[in-house]
This record gives C-alpha cells, sequence and structure tokens, in this order.
DNA sequence: TTTGGCAATTTGTGATCACATGTCAGCCTA
DNA sequence: TAGGCTGACATGTGATCACAAATTGCCAAA
C-alpha cells in the first residue's frame, strides 16, 4: 500500500473509482444472497479484500447503509441486517406496490422480443431451481423482474425497487432455503401469459402473488 | 482544525458523530426545499460551514448522493439535481403509491388525538402559505403528512417516502414558487375527513390528490 | 474584439495517521 | 470454581496530505 499512486487506471481495468468497485461488488453480493443476515463486515477486511484504504471502503459502506443493504450498529459496526417478520413483510408490500406499478407500465411496451428474453430467462431459473443453487436462482430471478421492468421507462422506480431487493438479499437466501424446493416458476409462466394476452390485471394479480408469496411464508 | 482531538462531546452538544451531524443538517435542507435545483457543493465549503475536515463531509455528500438527494457529476462534482419532468411524474406517482398505502395502514389505528394533530399541523400550514413562506410551507406539509403515516407502524415503508420526498426536494420549492399562491389546503380537509369517517376510499382518493395535484402542474 | 491556449486554482480521491472506544480473552481474587 | 476486572487488540472516526483531473481566469495573437 505504498504511495505509487501514479498508476493511470491501468488498461482501464475497472474504469471506476476504488469506492464505486467496492460498492458494486458488495452490492451485488448482498442483493444475491450471497451474506447471511447479521454477517460483520470491517472497513479494514474490506480494505484488504480489494486491496484498497479504509478511505474508499468506508465510503462504500456508507452507500450500502443509506440504501438499507447493512445495518449499522450504535458502536459503528457494520452488518448485514436481521429483519424483523414486520419489515418483511413491509418490503413485501413495497415490492409488491412499486413492481406491480412497473409491470403495469411495461405491458402495452412488451414487445414479442421481450417475451421471448423473459422465457430464456425463465428457463434458466427453472434449471437454478432444480440445481439448489440458490444464489443463481435469486440472481436469475431478479434478472427476470429487471428485464421486465427495463421496459416501463421508469428508472427512478427501478432504482425504488432495487432498494427494496438490496433490503430483502440477505434474508431471501435463508428463505428460499427453507421453502419448498422443487416448485417450477408458475407465476413467472402466468406474467408471461398475461403479457402476450395483454391483460393488464391478470398481470397485476400474477406479478403480486410471485412477489408476495414467497415472502409471506416464513411465519417463523 | 488542529488536533485538540480529545474534547469529549463537549456539553452533548450535538450528540452524534460529525458526518451525521453534517448529514441531518444537509438532509433537512434538501428535503425543505433550501437549495435550489442544480445549486453546486463542494467538500471543502461543507467541511468549512461545519467546522469539519473533508472527511466527514464527504460521508454526508455519500450517503445524500445514494438516496438520490445529491447529483453526483462524472468528475466527481455534486450538486442538487435538477429533474426532468418524467422523472418528477415518477416520483410523484411513487409519492401516490406509497403514501396511500401508509395512509390506508394508518387509518384504523387514527384516534381523535390524531385527528386533532393533524388539524392543527393544517392550521400552520394555512399560515405559511399566506405568508408566502415556501420554505415553511413544504415543511409542515411534510409534518402533516409524516404526523398521519407515523400511525401505520411501517417504518420500512415511511423510511422509502421520506427518500422521494429527498429527492424532490429542491424542485418542490421552485415548484410551490410558480404555483398558485393562496389556495387554501383544500386536500388536507378531505383527508382529515375521510379519516374521521373512517373512509378508506376516500381517503385513498383524497391522498392521491393531494400528492398529485402540485407535481402535475409543471409542464414547464 | 474575439478566440485559443496555457497556467493557476479549485476540487475530488485515496492513503495514512492519531486517537477514542468497543470487544474479548485471560487472569486474579473471593 | 465462578465472577469480575484488566489489559491487549480490533475497529471506527476524523484530520491531513499528496496527487490527478477538472475548472477557471487571463493573456496574447489574429
Amino acid at each position: 500500500m505504498e504511495k505509487i499512486a501514479s498508476l493511470p487506471r491501468a488498461h482501464a481495468e475497472t474504469s471506476a473509482s476504488a469506492h464505486e468497485r467496492v460498492y458494486r461488488t458488495l452490492r451485488t453480493r448482498i442483493m444475491h444472497g450471497e451474506l447471511a443476515p447479521g454477517e460483520a463486515l470491517t472497513l479494514r477486511g474490506i480494505g484488504k479484500e480489494f486491496g484498497v484504504s479504509m478511505t474508499p471502503a468506508r465510503e462504500a459502506v456508507r452507500r450500502l447503509v443509506a440504501e438499507g443493504a447493512l445495518f449499522l450498529s450504535s458502536s459503528g459496526r457494520v452488518s448485514t441486517p436481521e429483519l424483523t417478520n414486520e419489515r418483511i413483510e413491509e418490503l413485501a408490500a413495497l415490492r409488491a406496490l412499486i413492481e406491480v406499478e412497473l409491470a403495469s407500465r411495461a405491458l402495452p411496451r412488451a414487445h414479442m422480443a421481450l417475451i421471448d428474453r423473459l422465457q430464456t430467462i425463465n428457463g434458466v431459473v427453472a434449471e437454478m431451481i432444480s440445481k439448489r443453487d440458490a444464489v443463481g436462482y435469486i440472481r436469475t430471478n431478479l434478472e427476470f423482474h429487471r428485464t421486465l421492468y427495463l421496459r416501463a421507462q421508469a428508472p427512478a422506480m427501478l432504482a425504488m425497487a432495487e432498494t427494496v431487493w438490496l433490503q430483502l438479499g440477505p434474508t431471501m437466501r435463508s428463505l428460499y432455503g427453507r421453502l419448498g424446493r422443487t416448485e417450477p416458476p408458475h407465476n413467472h409462466k402466468l406474467i408471461i401469459a398475461a403479457l402476450k394476452a395483454g391483460d393488464e390485471p391478470g398481470l397485476r394479480l400474477a406479478l403480486r402473488s410471485d412477489v408476495t408469496q414467497g415472502l409471506r411464508l416464513l411465519a417463523t
């Protein structure tokens, strides 16, 4: 960690600043459920892993805390959040509200190419389920939703939805671990069918089910 | 800015860390419309104003950028965002979605004490309008909404709503400047009436109008 | 007068340091 | 042996510095 400094973003390796790189990586990990709820992180540890000093690590962590992806204890320690059932219910309700709206806005713009792509992704989702790959399942499932919502041309709403996903990330993992293992993505098929038929009420219903069903079955 | 250091949180003056203090202050300013859209900020300037170094200033700014309260240019300069009409429409739709839900959840818990409080706040809102005090109007208007939503016992949703307010802050100011000056808070009266009557559909409608009407009248 | 370019200044980024606090293990005492 | 205390270590916070890039201002040339 000496003062070599002036290596001019060698080879456009990552193209972004250090804290951006750290932030992106951690964000993806959290959103995809690669970190367990309550898992602790340290600034020096993050810095060491990414080969940067504490400064960019701190900035990345602060950003994630601001988005609700990480929990900051009163003594300043950071960890992934352990959500209460009430909070999970709230976040599920938020998902339903925002994503139903996004899907509704995407519907009139959904052409065949999009539906084909969704079907392809859905195949990968099914594959991940059969492989019991929790992280892969979460990732492709979110990709399915994001692909649909991108058509809504509503970046602020999409960002909001992603923030909710982020907050649910660590919980998702342990959730889909205890959930029914092999159910096929039935709701996804309903979503695709509603898109094909241009059936907005059906789309809203299918989406609400897809978003809500998994999260409600925790009961704990 | 010398190394005095060990003053032990003298007198519990602010009770919080430096970056927290900076963050809170800036956040309030932005949410209340005290900063114009496109207004530039510098880390050293912030640090100077609050008597801190660049480090806590940077953390506060990062946090606000993560929440969408500040815009970060490609060269790293920060300023308040200048929202496009499309984005304003999106944010208004998000307000409607989330706040209608919050109000709906608050309705069964809304007792007389709450309604009285809302009426008192609404009186202040009217006073702010008659005084042409834009910042005061925004502040008390948000206080009206927050007071209602707190009853919903849904902190994640409330946080989401506040994030939207934050993003709209700078725009609000210039918006309510060019808007009709002296209209009384008619929708607020409708909201209160619906709360008294326990009329959920009416509450949803009144709230949607209140949230949406101002934001739609921009047209640029 | 206008425009192009160069230099000074401003500004963000990241590293490092000093320090206070929090955490935890091990030891001493009752 | 159990419980509390102490010390070492880990960790977050904030200040300062060096540096690169962007911005600005200024002067000269057309």
